[in-house]
DNA sequence: GCATGTGAAGTTGTATGCAATGTCTTGACG
DNA sequence: CGTCAAGACATTGCATACAACTTCACATGC
């Protein structure tokens, strides 16, 4: 980070659950995004303020507020005095996502990878070992799909520039909901998990240019991977 | 559009401060956002909720609404248990978005394009013109940022795909704070409004590659009028 | 004089109650 | 039998009350 925030007291609640792996958020926003996330709540499904409040335990209140920031997140979908759906991708949207971070986050990786501190090549080292392991167990694609979004997160936050690792953040965020993993092939996964290790070495390294090109690599693989032929430019 | 949300009845709320020009949103968000806009609100100044809640007339909570809002869309900066403060976007910052528009923009207009129905291409004429109204009078410039980011909003919002439009307006947001025209030089603006008009005439002749190239023009020069040097890559 | 602890004031976080809006069922009428 | 209307039910939107936390001032001890 640059500019505001740099103590561990006062980081804002929204850090905590973009940060690195979210070993379990207990807040109201953090439990409806995890029951998202693991297809707990299926895409098109209502979010009844009461029945999630019950569920969490706590009032509406809170839950008002986590599905106010999960809409603006594009996470749900709010229609007023009618509720709260999860949003349910097409296969133009998941295309157009990747079309957007193969656009953008290579450049993404670039900028930050001057910034790396030596703990944060440690982190990603450290989530690559640990995405490879689920992988070799035939694990938990959910899982998956949290570590890699604080793989990719990492690059996101370090590249300099706040506003641009928010709307960053925008792009990357649907793809936790979008459940891309499940429709890997065994080899794509494995290839998948490759690139991660290689982007380790390149941030090891600390060499932009290198990254930046296994991120693009990585990115495009990934839009075939996930069913989705090359969309039409 | 593709999948949900095509009815007009179940408009999501942010849609209405989203689109087109915002004739005065007399929703908690979109004051709260207005005063931000114009400056009413400092960069740095303390969002009190109870002070925003006399001032507009309705109570703590729309206004809490529209503060984790405003956080989600990065307008402010929230601390638990502390508050809310408007954002300081600071130089770099800016320059970093306009990275961004320079990178992302253009490709959403190609895309766009195609998709613009004549009353689309209309209403950008209409914007066009007026804010070349508002650039002869020499008047308001914070009112000229909510034209712009209205003509802007349009090629993002026909791009074709909601989440790329999601993630750019997350991108195109900042500008309405960063009062980025207040910087600009009499020769600047005058040639910005030009550019919207040869905008408008590649719409109207439907050609994508022709808006592409004038919004890129149009950015890079927008980077330059707002006083900064082009980044470094 | 400086650091530290304690108290009060102010602000945010949460819970709950009520009003407004939307939806669905049920009944009557053509 | 189909259509429409009216009412009951369910759900969200907003206001208010209280609890928890932070911060600042002030006094106290070193």
């Amino acid at each position: 980070m640059s500019t505001v925030n740099s103590t561990p007291s006062d980081a804002p609640s929204r850090d905590a659950a973009a940060r690195a792996v979210p070993d379990r958020d207990v807040s109201a926003y953090g439990q409806v995004r995890a029951m998202i996330a693991s297809g707990e709540l299926a895409a098109g499904a209502w979010l009844r303020e009461t029945t999630l409040a019950d569920r969490i335990g706590v009032s509406r209140t809170p839950i008002r507020e986590a599905l106010n920031r999960l809409a603006a997140e594009g996470l749900v979908d709010l229609s007023r005095n009618k509720g709260a759906q999860v949003v349910d991708f097409s296969t133009e949207d998941v295309a157009g996502l990747y079309d957007v971070r193969s656009g953008f986050e290579p450049h993404a990786v670039r900028l930050s990878v001057p910034h790396l501190t030596d703990d944060d090549v440690a982190e990603l080292a450290s989530l690559s070992v640990r995405m490879e392991a689920v992988v070799a167990n035939g694990g938990d694609m959910d899982g998956l799909s949290a570590l890699n979004a604080a793989f990719h997160g990492i690059f996101i936050e370090r590249c300099g520039n706040r506003h641009v690792a928010t709307a960053l953040q925008a792009v990357m965020r649907p793809a936790v909901v979008a459940h891309t993993f499940r429709k890997y092939s065994e080899a794509a996964l494995r290839r998948s998990m490759q690139h991660h290790a290689e982007l380790v070495a390149a941030a090891d390294a600390r060499d932009g240019e290198w990254a930046e090109a296994v991120m693009r690599t990585h990115i495009l693989a990934a839009r075939n991977a996930a069913g989705d032929a090359p969309s039409p430019r």
